[in-house]
DNA sequence: GCTTTGATGCACT
DNA sequence: GTGCATCAAAGCG
């Protein structure tokens, strides 16, 4: 397994949102470890006007416009956390939403953050959940996700485009519906069908 | 400074 | 399937 690096995300942000599928997130944080499968993304590039960073750069979404690699991670309403990886260009204000994990490592731990109650499927099942699981927080945004503790490895297996599904994006109310979803087919840990 | 609303998840029917 | 908690940032004046 090898770290993704500054170059694999400094890309095509479409592009990146579907070589993304597979790939494995790992969160070594001081409770233990957490690691999953990336099983659905979703792309939000300049111009779209769903996209955080269309109307200029802010407070909140200032690591979009930094360097590619870097996690955005934001509080969305009142409840949930959210975790992007900034891609593109630097300055170019455009992201990947990570809405969903297959849990890997650390299940227990995972379990324990979502309540016991918490069906295994779902454990890191949409972003709220997934960033509950893995541990992730606010104080996430802008750190680095080419090293330690944060980071996403390449297992070496690509996912075949006949088993990746595109669809429109969750919960969008400004904007087109364009299909810049993308999920595993048949993978039950995807928030939605 | 005041109001609106959202890249959601969960409890409840 | 549907309603709603909950709050920070954005948008407006």
């Amino acid at each position: 397994m090898r770290i993704l690096e500054e170059d694999f995300y400094r890309r095509d942000t479409v592009q990146v949102a579907r070589e993304l599928l597979g790939k494995i997130l790992i969160h070594e944080s001081k409770e233990g470890l957490t690691s999953g499968i990336i099983v659905e993304t979703e792309a939000y590039y300049q111009g779209d006007p769903a996209c955080h960073a269309t109307r200029g750069r802010t407070k909140r979404n200032a690591v979009m416009f930094g360097p590619a690699g870097i996690a955005y991670v934001y509080f969305v309403y009142g409840k949930h956390h959210c975790f992007n990886v900034v891609t593109g260009e630097e300055g170019s204000g455009e992201a990947v939403l990570v809405r969903a994990l297959e849990p890997l490592e650390g299940v227990e731990l995972m379990k324990r953050r979502r309540g016991d109650k918490c069906p295994y499927r779902r454990l890191s099942s949409g972003p709220g959940n997934l960033c509950s699981a893995m541990g992730i927080k606010g104080e996430h945004s802008g750190v680095s996700l080419l090293v330690a503790p944060l980071y996403i490895c390449n297992d070496g297996d690509e996912v075949a485009s006949a088993d990746i599904l595109v669809t429109s994006r969750v919960g969008i109310s400004r904007g087109e519906e364009l299909l810049l979803r993308f999920y595993i087919k048949n993978n039950p840990y995807v928030s939605r069908r």
